[in-house]
RNA sequence: GCGGGCGUAGCUCAGUUGGAUAGAGCAUCGGUUUUCUAAACCGACGGUCCUGGGUUCGAAUCCCAGCGCCCGUACCA
């Protein structure tokens, strides 16, 4: 069994008390999130504007470029609801929110366009006045922590599975799970990463047949010995093809295990240990980190209470020799259908499943843990087992008293090869992740040495880890996670496009110019003018919009919102780069294109990082 | 049958939940380096947003009806 440990919340320090609702009129500092800011004075401002109720909801969002920084569409459909003119309306706004004083001129301008929208352009002064007041990642940090502050949430990845090698379908898992993780982490969530593997599954029996039938001892298959279980147990199943005798030999094995025969016991417990261990490796390739880890053998001894308590409230009843859930009131589920479709919580033959022992860890995680939110991931396919799970915890909790915590299923699709159908090997068996793994970074090295043949072969290699493992993981979260999506090593380490190569590369060139000024990127810089060109205003409007992208991220817990924000800062960098030298001869002019190197690497430093990858000194 | 998802440029994908002239990358064509990493940058070409209706100031997005593909449909997880 696992050790039990609690993640240690240390309290954060924080440089700054942000100015969320201050004015922008303090020269000091500037609002850290326009948009939030101008949302909530826009709600205020309307309170007191004749015209407006109460619900009137600004609708703040970044504006395509042209029009300004920000656009309020709000006053569009409000009008619309409320019969008036929306031109009229939105005027009266923006008069109202200039006499207001919070708007000050030389910062943010107001302007009403097209049929109502009123867009907010921040002034060049503004955007400078930004860049000087944070500068750090703790001070991006402590604007994201509001978003989960405080709050218990439970997230249950990755999910490994037990006795059977890692393959290709544990990438995503893996991938989406620690980005979610450190996103939650980052933005001030007290998170338990729970780490649920299925450990108790119906084939230890066959398993535990095929090593008695070999005699093996499993204490002496080192390092491959997951390996050789992963060959047992398909050699175990032809076998009981063979001879289906055999069958019931297992299934008694199973028996005697869930009685708690010694022996059998015995035997699982080594099965388990050995998984742990080929996937704590995996764990640390990957960067997957894990707070606890409480298997469904944990919950095999909570089913009962479960039985007893759904059963006394009311929601189950016996079917077909099981027992179940149903929830009529929703078509799909109900057994009306002509396919009925019940929660099953405990099999004809007495067994527990899945079911059974989801239901039991919500409660265990509520009583506990004290979970407030829990978060479960799992491949698209599972949809309807979570629905149905939430639906029971929800009625039952209800009827109980208990305190309903706040669940969601955060679900992707599969990954494809080029043919479209799910990425194989050429002879159609699913691809062992550590031979992925291999291939990221055998690929990775020869690209590496192509381009850069010089650098010493461990900087090399060192290199050839970042690059493989950061580009395969990157293009995973860098598509809408809900969708399949083809693997292409090709497409994946391109230095073009939305890549890690790109991104890295990005870092890489900073460090460089750094390097040569002979300057520490964190150390402060002084001396600088404000941004003039177009390059830097370019850039330093988009290093901006970084905490929008978090948020935006964490609303749906979608990390490729963060990829497509991170490929257009270094976009936007990499024209600044290319149309801005930084290395000039007027030191107002170097310090302030070296302050925006700093923040861009900062930003594109914390945000890769946040997405689990490592970014290099140079590559 | 029921339910879920998808359909956007030749290819791979975005599109902040109903906003302004639908965007990237690749591919194709053209340009940029005595300059901080050209592994880069800039430009051009490329669209029946699957089809047909509807809702309204406004639709790739919402509703209805089709077409096509993927997935799920109790005792695997």
């Amino acid at each position: 069994m696992s050790t039990y440990k609690y993640p240690v919340y240390l309290f954060r320090c924080f440089k700054l008390d942000l100015p969320q609702t201050a004015s922008c009129l303090s020269a000091m500092s500037v609002w850290f999130n326009p948009s939030h800011a101008i949302e909530q004075t826009l709600r205020q401002v309307a309170a007191t504007t004749e015209g407006f109720s109460a619900d009137f909801e600004p609708g703040v969002r970044p504006a395509d470029p042209k029009f300004g920084d920000y656009q309020a569409n709000g006053v569009l459909g409000y009008a619309k609801k409320n019969d008036l003119n929306p031109r009229e309306l939105g005027q009266k706004l923006i008069d109202a929110a200039l006499a207001s004083g919070q708007f000050d001129p030389e910062l943010i301008e107001l302007a009403l366009a097209g049929p109502g929208f009123i867009n907010f352009k921040l002034s060049n002064t503004f955007l400078w006045q930004w860049q000087l007041d944070y500068s750090t990642k703790a001070d991006y940090q402590s604007g994201a922590k509001e978003l989960k502050q405080g709050r218990r949430i439970v997230i249950d990845y990755p999910s490994a599975n037990t006795a059977k090698q890692a393959h290709i379908g544990h990438l995503r898992p893996m991938v989406i799970g620690q980005a979610i993780a450190r996103l939650l982490d980052f933005c001030g969530a007290d998170l338990i990463r729970d780490n649920h593997i299925g450990d108790w599954g119906t084939n230890f029996g066959t398993l535990i047949m095929k090593i008695k039938h070999e005699g093996i001892d499993l204490t002496t298959l080192g390092d491959d010995a997951l390996v050789t279980l992963d060959k047992l147990y398909k050699e175990g199943s032809a076998l009981e093809s063979k001879q289906p005798e055999l069958r019931d030999v297992s299934r008694n094995e199973l028996v005697k295990l869930q009685n708690g025969d010694l022996e059998n016991t015995r035997i699982w417990k080594q099965i388990v240990e050995i998984s742990k261990v080929a996937f704590d490796k995996l764990f640390v390739q990957m960067g997957v980190e894990v707070d606890i880890t409480l298997g469904e053998s944990f919950y095999r001894d909570k089913v009962q209470r479960i039985y007893d308590e759904l059963t006394e409230v009311g929601l189950a009843e016996e079917s077909e020799g099981a027992l179940v859930v149903w929830h009529d009131e929703v078509k799909k589920f109900s057994r009306d259908n002509e396919r009925p479709y019940p929660f099953n919580i405990r099999k004809s033959d007495g067994a527990s499943n899945y079911a059974s022992t989801d239901l039991a860890t919500v409660l265990y995680r509520v009583r506990e843990f004290k979970a407030e939110e829990i978060i479960y991931l799992t491949d698209a396919r599972q949809q309807d087992h979570f629905q149905l799970l939430f639906l029971t915890t929800k009625k039952w909790f209800k009827a109980k008293g208990y305190p309903l915590p706040e669940m969601s299923h955060v679900f992707w699709g599969t990954i494809l090869g080029a043919d479209k159908k799910p990425f194989k090997t050429k002879s159609g068996e699913s691809i062992k992740l550590q031979e992925l793994l291999d291939e990221a970074r055998s690929r990775a090295y020869e690209v590496v040495t192509a381009k850069n043949p010089d650098l010493p072969e461990d900087e090399r290699r060192a290199i050839a880890e970042s690059v493989g493992v950061g580009a395969m993981k990157y293009a995973d979260l860098s598509s809408n996670r809900t969708q399949d999506y083809v693997f292409s090593w090709d497409r994946l380490l391109s230095f073009e496009g939305n890549t890690a190569p790109y991104l890295l590369y990005a870092i890489a060139r900073i460090n460089s110019i750094f390097r040569k000024v002979g300057l520490d990127p964190e150390a402060p810089i002084e001396g600088a003018s404000p941004a003039e060109t177009e390059a830097e205003l370019i850039l330093a409007r988009k290093l901006m919009g970084f905490v929008t992208a978090l948020e935006l991220t964490l609303n749906d817990l979608r990390p490729h919102f963060l990829c497509t924000y991170l490929y257009e800062l270094a976009g936007a960098y990499s024209g600044f780069y290319n149309a801005d030298k930084v290395m000039v001869d007027d030191e107002a002019v170097k310090a302030r294109r070296l302050i925006l190197c700093a923040r861009t690497r900062t930003i594109l430093k914390t945000g890769l990082e946040l997405l689990g990858l490592k970014p290099l000194e140079r590559m």
